[in-house]
DNA sequence: TCTAAATGCAACAGGGGTGACGCAGTTCTG
DNA sequence: CAGAACTGCGTCACCCCTGTTGCATTTAGA
């Protein structure tokens, strides 16, 4: 199945949509559900998720580079090249805790190891260290930092805010992120 | 199958031993292979799995009970509510990691949302901020610092050491944790 | 040494997911 | 409106994993 060559009608390219919105719900419940779980929380039938993606594979492809859009979009929104960056940092921080709340499974795959991502995540990852290096070129961040595990401990904290159940203001829950990632949880001076 | 009742033979013991040993390093590259890929790792026929473990669950909870233990052995080792909290906290993190690298599979699996290993997982938390409490008190972390939240930033920053391909000796990653935990990544004043 | 336990091997039944097909009916779109 | 595209439904074959059984052989341990 799937043949990309022709544009799909509007009602096809609704389905998609549709197949890929419940999926998302389906599979960040249960990532290992069947196509046929997917495709009942579509309201489709089970062939139809077949036509429009031609296996399983197809279908998470199809949701990372999704997300990796999204992500795109939402981050060049703000600026982080020129925008002062602990503006963007917040902001940054924010988006992107809204693209993970809405596509949790999706997001969690986009960033699994393994080639299949490696370019997306590569390029990401080569954005979020140039913020950061502007961060510390403001001595926001430590001159003697290492920007490699500064960027994975920004990448778990807002994994682990999203997982707080607490808080559900992406914008109160980037401040905590950002604050956490700038100065721990130790007392200030 | 899986009698419990009567003590295991030598060999058998043995057995367990090494299927556990294989089930963590293949379900570590691929949590969804089939029990026989565990087998095969063993060396060992794929009957003699489902003699000993009554199916995947059961295997898996082996391995997860096995990892809670190491961690309660190691951990009380460091004497969390007696040494100083620093030093404790240094140990701790270091022994956790260890036993991280060991066990990277059945670790995640501890730790995964879910009723099944809710009171494993409540009882290391509470010894966890057990611990934060004390470094609270000798003015380590914040008054003000939310406990929760500091329990699951330690979590995530230990996850991510773990990843981290750069270094392999727990004591140095352990440092890095601490201090990332405590002070984050900005300038020191 | 002798018995009970453990293992390997082959084979079986069952279940579930996957992918494909044709066909009839519906919906878009030029 | 007419043809093309899309969908639902039933059906099919296929494959892989799971769990179990019986039997011959090896091994542990009293």
């Amino acid at each position: 199945m799937v043949n990309r060559e022709r544009p799909l009608r509007a009602d096809a390219e609704r389905s998609v949509r549709t197949i890929l919105e419940a999926a998302e719900k389906v599979l960040a419940a249960n990532p290992t559900a069947s196509l046929e779980q997917v495709a009942e929380a579509a309201g489709v039938a089970r062939t139809t998720v077949h036509r429009r993606f031609a296996n399983r594979q197809a279908l998470v492809d199809a949701m990372v580079h999704n997300v990796f859009a999204q992500l795109d979009e939402v981050i060049a929104a703000c600026r982080p090249e020129t925008a002062p960056p602990l503006v963007a940092l917040h902001g940054v921080t924010a988006s992107v805790l809204r693209v993970k709340l809405g596509w949790p499974f999706a997001m969690t795959e986009s960033f699994t190891p393994g080639a299949r991502w490696s370019e997306g995540q590569r390029a990401l990852a080569e954005r979020c260290v140039a913020l950061l290096r502007r961060a510390q070129a403001d001595g926001l961040v430590a001159a003697e930092a290492d920007l490699g595990w500064t960027c994975q401990v920004y990448y778990a904290l807002i994994g682990e805010a999203a997982h707080h159940t607490d808080e559900t203001d992406p914008e109160v829950m980037a401040a905590k992120v950002v604050d956490t990632l700038l100065h721990g949880v130790g007392p200030r001076p």
